[in-house]
DNA sequence: ATCGTTGCAAAGCATTTGCATGCCT
DNA sequence: AGGCATGCAAATGCTTTGCAACGAT
């Protein structure tokens, strides 16, 4: 009996399409990486480099650690994912949402004592971004990196 | 003759003081370590641990660098040094403000292409803290952490 | 005199790199 | 077939830690 082949989940091929179509290699590695972050995606977990490789080492044990850095690293180049910065220096890791292109989908807090991270609406540091425009010509990156703070259960009541 | 002993600056003998007044010893690497800090506040400088350790090492040769990173973590500690985590994961150290105590004299953007981090006046961040408060019970620590941008000087006209 | 601090050296950890081999296109 | 991607292993760079000696109060 063959295993039933389970699909793709539409965001996976929509990433493995544009992977193609910039003419970069679909890998077992690459692949591996994919899924592995489109399923902590739609948990709407954060991963780190090392927790992606931990992931992807499950479901493919002969990609080697080191790869999943090089293409970490190759797959946000290519468009295919973000990143963002956290307060306490981790980067975790996303599928760039296509219609948004590289200007940032949404932004994120964390919160200081428990290390969640909250997701939150785009337009929430617009009026930030256009003073920052305004007064310095600075373009703000909302995305791109995490602001610090207290989530509600962890202020003491 | 005697080397003229130059008076320290106020922020400086004003955070020994805080140092003492807390009961916390006043030693050469630490004493060396508030005026590193001290200095670099006064030219908009932001210094990472090893920058620092790089300076102090050249007024206080004797000083180990892990005694370095041990001190930057007590001094936070005890509040006389803030520090401020950056996009791209360094963590640089501010003389605190003793007026403004831990809750963030001012906030922080950084050039995502040329490194620069611009001092941003505290209330830049107001409207944003209120509506994450009010929206998510999010109490924003808007010091703590530096967005990511691109600097006026950094955007391709 | 006491007990926190320090220097030293070694360990730790995440990430990077050189090189020969392998595999996607 | 050709050239990028990979595995492996070693190197790197920053930071931390155990421990005995030191020194600020």
């Amino acid at each position: 009996v063959q295993p039933a082949p389970t699909p793709d989940p539409p965001r996976v091929s929509s990433a493995v399409s544009r992977l193609r179509a910039a003419g970069e290699r679909v890998t077992p590695a690459r692949y591996a990486v994919l899924r592995v972050v489109d399923a902590a995606d739609r948990t709407d977990e954060h991963l780190t480099a090392e927790e992606i490789g931990a992931r992807v080492a499950q479901v493919e044990p002969s990609v080697h650690r080191a790869t999943v850095y090089r293409n970490l690293t190759s797959l946000v180049e290519t468009g295919v994912l973000s990143h963002v910065h956290l307060g306490g220096s981790a980067t975790v890791y996303h599928l760039a949402e296509p219609a948004v292109e590289h200007s940032s989908g949404h932004a994120h807090v964390q919160c200081h004592s428990c290390g969640r991270v909250l997701d939150v609406p785009p337009d929430t540091f617009e009026e930030v971004a256009e003073r920052l425009r305004r007064d310095l010509g600075f373009a703000l990156d909302t995305g791109h990196a995490a602001l610090l703070g207290t989530c509600r259960d962890c202020q003491t009541p």
